[in-house]
DNA sequence: AAAACTTTTTTAATTATTAAAGAAGTTGTT
DNA sequence: AACAACTTCTTTAATAATTAAAAAAGTTTT
């Protein structure tokens, strides 16, 4: 099978990931190839069992389309989703569903020369418990803060190699299966244009609430990352006048006025004041379970933690503000750990949106609240791996050579 | 011919606008056609008369390639560039000359009903004029400021027809020549991406410093219009806590601290309190021609005019870092009327940018003044015309199935 | 219930692409 | 300086893909 015939091939296990059921047409249309070379290719995947024949759709005004589907247990997916605190590692399967426990380990990442060493272990760990033999794994997908460079495989911020080599080659070099990173934001942005709420939307702004407000950008149907790859960075833009010092160094970020560690520290210090609250029981060491304890607070209707997320929202809605003035995307989605919050998030930010964007850009602007929630990051994962899948053959890794070979991924 | 060949063939022309010219190795390139195909559709155009060979290119270490240019005196376009007050009407060629002396007429835009067919009496006299024959005309482009809907042809903020009617139509009703519409800031940017300072780079932002303070994006080596085409509204972020009421209606806008419009306020302010500078003769009732004295103080070096201005930079500085934060360009291009004012922009911006951007994010990040001008807005309008000439012809629509029927026009 | 229309699938005809060969230059070596 | 070795562009022949036509399987209309 020539290189060519290889990429369509590719191509369409890649679009049956996605949309999983589709007709010899559709896909035809989808890999821009004749319904011939498609049906080809089709009788080919059958031939090797990646591909089974589902049954009929139903009638469209004539003849019923056959429907194929990916073959189960052929091929599986690694997903991880670090934050700078904690690292979820998951095998997924084709139809995107969790074929082992989601493993949770506490890998701090701020100056941590280990953190690299460590999630490896960690990745082969549950690989290797999966029970599932190695030609099974299609790839890695790894999604982690700080600035990601996509194509070269290398974060500036954490994990970092000497040299700045690529982090990818080196792990896939160690565990012998493709791997791919990119930033938790641009992944929970790419969860949400393949299985989210952004599915019908070419221009979709979504807004990672978590520790900090990450945002990926949904543009022309296709996540946008820029020129180096740093595309995003929505916690840091210069947004007001309050004099108060970000983790980057500067005054006035957005940062600085909201994010989910800025409420559970307000949250903190709020009952350390004596301020009567179902929260005056919080922890006060973890984080994590701090912010769940507030999260169920605000659901149960406590009005210290509604006014604390009220007024975050409010400032994100500022922000918000900025990116329709500027992208004029259709929907803004709240995604990430803090969407869990649920509505609560809407008025705040519909009401910066009254005060602080022209009538015209924002009244076809809807704001919706992501159904993903927490998972969004490890479904993106998975996602980047199968975004990546076409250019997949290219990458030959020796089994007996330490010495990387030239990988070109994508572009 | 068919309709697929036309394609090709428009493209070849297209590519021979925009870079002149090329060899067939590198249209077949360009177009995504195979060599042969290309070679066949080049003699054809040659047979017609509407390329030409102009030579062997030097060569790159073999046999010399044949290079094609465009024919001169077949085809012409129209470019129409408004702002505000005034309207410019030009004659250009394939060659990006102006072939007949620019139309500069006062047609002020707001609450004039009889804007459009006063625009429209004017197009026909500058064609009719020239003295050349109407199929010679390729097109019209038109710049215009406002909410500009591209592909329905409505300006939702002037010009306007009963019921949104396109206007596009409306004009090429008229004439009977194709009329193309987008955005004054838009075309700004196109004239950049095409033949200005952003022509090497698939991600820049070029600020349009006008009466207003505009954006264009240009995005993944294209121009960039958002969902409904609104994107680029840059003049309206909310940035400062200022409380100026902004035309808009809202406070703290961009535009309530940097435009040409200010600064031309706040000189005829200045110059009335009594300021020393050589500003002090300024007409006080000419926008443009005050806008172009004090220019002209900056300079010669006038200190009222060069704080004036720096002001405005720094400001205009701040609205960058956000652009830089969300969008990680690789270059930020100052263009339209205000950049005449040249190097003065640098250091302002500079020192915002300092002030408010992470360092890896500009450290990158080049600011430059365009070279050209106050004629962005023109070739920007002439480019636009070229920039569809393809799509004219092609609709694509699924082969297949009934409901996805996607119309595509351009990407 | 049959004719007329839709949509998918198969096949045959057409067209474009890739690979191979030739032409025209450049570069490097003896 | 001469000639082999390498580039790059152009032409041609072989191969592969696309489009058009025909057939198959439904749905809708009369």
């Amino acid at each position: 099978m020539t290189e060519k015939k290889k990429l369509s091939r590719n191509k369409i296990l890649k679009e049956l990931y996605f949309q999983d059921s589709l007709s010899c047409a559709d896909l035809s249309f989808k890999i821009d190839k004749s319904f011939p070379v498609t049906a080809k290719l089709l009788e080919d995947l059958l031939e090797h069992n990646l591909v089974v024949e589902s049954g009929y759709a139903v009638s469209t005004g004539g003849r019923r389309p056959l429907i194929y589907t990916l073959q189960q247990d052929v091929m599986y997916l690694v997903s991880v989703a670090m934050d700078q605190y904690v690292t979820k590692i998951a095998i997924m399967d084709m139809q995107n569903n969790f074929v082992s426990p989601i493993e949770k380990i506490v890998l701090p990442l701020p100056d941590n020369p280990a953190a690299l060493q460590v999630l490896i272990e960690k990745i082969q760990m549950v690989m290797d418990a999966s029970g599932i033999s190695k030609e099974k794994f299609v790839g890695v997908g790894i999604g982690m803060p700080g600035f990601v460079d996509v194509k070269k495989g290398v974060n500036y911020t954490f994990l970092q190699l000497p040299d700045n080599k690529s982090i990818t080659r080196y792990i896939a070099g160690k565990i012998k299966v493709p791997v791919f990173i990119d930033n938790d934001s641009s992944l929970v942005a790419l969860a949400e244009l393949r299985f989210g709420a952004a599915r019908e939307s070419s221009n979709a702004m979504v807004i990672n609430i978590a520790w900090g407000i990450g945002l990926g950008l949904i543009l022309n149907g296709e996540l946008f990352r820029g020129h180096e790859g740093f595309a995003g960075e929505f916690s840091h833009i210069p947004l007001f006048l309050n004099g108060k010092l970000c983790s980057c160094g500067k005054t006035g970020c957005l940062e600085t006025e909201t994010s989910l560690q800025l409420i559970v520290e307000k949250a903190r210090e709020g009952v350390k004041a004596g301020r009567t609250s179902r929260l005056s029981s919080l922890k006060g060491d973890d984080l994590e379970q701090d912010c769940d304890a507030i999260i169920e607070a605000v659901k149960n209707g406590d009005q210290f933690a509604i006014e604390l997320f009220s007024k975050a929202g409010y400032n994100i809605g500022k922000g918000v503000a900025v990116l329709i003035h500027l992208l004029n995307p259709k929907i803004i989605i709240l995604s990430g750990r803090g969407s869990s919050a649920g509505q609560i998030w809407q008025a705040p930010i519909q009401q910066a949106l009254n005060e602080h964007c022209i009538y015209r850009l924002y009244e076809s602007t809807s704001v919706e609240i992501s159904t993903l929630g927490n998972q969004a990051e490890l479904f993106g994962a998975a996602a980047l791996v199968m975004e990546n899948y076409e250019h997949i053959p290219a990458i030959k890794i020796h089994p007996f050579s330490k010495h990387e070979e030239q990988v070109k991924v994508g572009e």
